[in-house]
DNA sequence: AAGTGGTCTAGACCACAGC
DNA sequence: CTGTGGTCTAGACCACTTT
């Protein structure tokens, strides 16, 4: 029958197992049924009862030993997403609770840097256009932003992004979901350019973020230099060990 | 029989694959076996194959989509990697091709503040130990780090961790894995105990890592405060969207 | 309709931990 | 020795893409 929606049986049973921790009042013990006790209780094979559990241990409520059992991770609480995800930067202001704003600061077509050439793959003789743009947080400067990107991919279409984020023009116009980015991180001082420019205090350091972005097969399809405000937006990373 | 080492079938799988792909030049075009074919040629179950193929789209070699097929990804190498991943910094600047050294700046013990006993999840009336050490790339001042941990991790024990790295150290004496850290990330100026204390230009800007550190368990192990020199180490990040 | 990757079952043997 | 998680097999049906 199954006409539970679409949602899989790994799904409902990592959905079980929760319940049953949240029952069964785990939280000084730390020890969870065997998964062949998993297997019983559920009804469903080994398989997919493995399945459930190592969605469990992605989002590290449990961990598992070998030879020993599977345990409930002593960390109580999830791991709020940090850098190593990506998200663009209108995303990056909404999940701080803030209004996102952009100020339109230019716009420009021109010939590629060698670098430039390098980073994005750029076939012999073609063009890329420059978008400066301030990002606002609840009218507070979050961040300058510049993104360079193939002029091919605005060939047919007005330069109008307006309030939308890159990442949504590109998906919904062009059909380029940007999957990946490569970033170098700096500490900076903002340049002349921002100090003339924009609203910045000389003294107010920022984080530099310069990026390739690229797509699902690993095509480079945007490159940005973000300037962002450390008081504004602050950047978490979470970090984990190589397995040994 | 399986003399061959303690490798699985599914690593062997993977290498075939890869094998497969140099000498069938996949250069240009970018489909590989169905894993029907796979099975075949490779005289395994689907499930080992399907391991196989997982690990590799972990390490981004390949990429599926459902219903067309598997694909070599267009991004020739690997991914180095970045701060997601969490080495000492002893390891870190190993990676970077250069010597690490350390100077002791100092040790202390003291009663914890009420923010450090939030962050350790320190028991009643424990103290703390904190550790200054400036740490050196080929003689280069790499970083300033400010460890602080429970000092119960030191009563048996000299404080003496030499050139060691602090994971080293947790590890081989006391059996703590560190597994996992929650890092912010803020530009700085020098303090003043940095220009007074250490060869430290006034003008250099540094990046500075709070950092809590974890066992497997989630349980805290380590509070750190690193600062480092932009013009000795560049960190990178990979970045990946979370799954649409 | 045929081929693809995604999910699931019911078995099996292994390596490791603890008694 | 028993119980645990790790690996593997041989089947099956599904949803999706292409022909």
């Amino acid at each position: 029958m199954n006409l539970e929606r679409n949602i899989s049986l790994s799904q409902k049973a990592k959905i079980q197992i929760l319940d049953h921790i949240k029952k069964s009042a785990f939280k000084v013990d730390e020890i969870l049924p065997s998964e062949a006790t998993l297997v019983k209780m559920l009804g469903v094979s080994r398989y997919t009862v493995r399945e459930a559990l190592a969605l469990l241990e992605q989002e590290r409520i449990i961990y598992k030993i070998k030879g020993k059992g599977t345990f409930l991770n002593r960390r109580p609480t999830l791991i709020e997403s940090g850098l190593e995800k990506l998200d663009s930067i209108t995303e990056t202001i909404r999940k701080f609770g803030m209004m996102p704003g952009t100020k339109w600061i230019g716009v420009e077509v021109k010939n590629p840097s060698d670098d430039m050439i390098e980073k994005l793959k750029l076939e012999e003789g073609e063009k890329v256009v420059t978008f400066k743009r301030l990002r606002t947080a609840d009218n507070n400067i979050a961040s300058y932003c510049i993104d360079t990107m193939p002029v091919k991919y605005f060939e047919h279409i007005p330069y109008d992004i307006s309030e939308e984020s890159m990442f949504y023009y590109l998906e919904k116009e062009l059909g380029i979901y940007v999957e990946s980015a490569i970033s170098y991180i700096m500490p900076t001082r903002p340049s002349m350019e921002m100090i003339n420019e924009l609203d910045v205090k000389i003294d107010q350091l920022f984080i530099m973020l310069h990026q390739i972005h690229f797509d699902k097969s690993g095509k480079p399809v945007l490159y940005s230099n973000d300037y962002f405000n450390p008081e504004i937006i602050k950047f978490k990373i979470n970090r984990f060990r190589e397995e040994r």
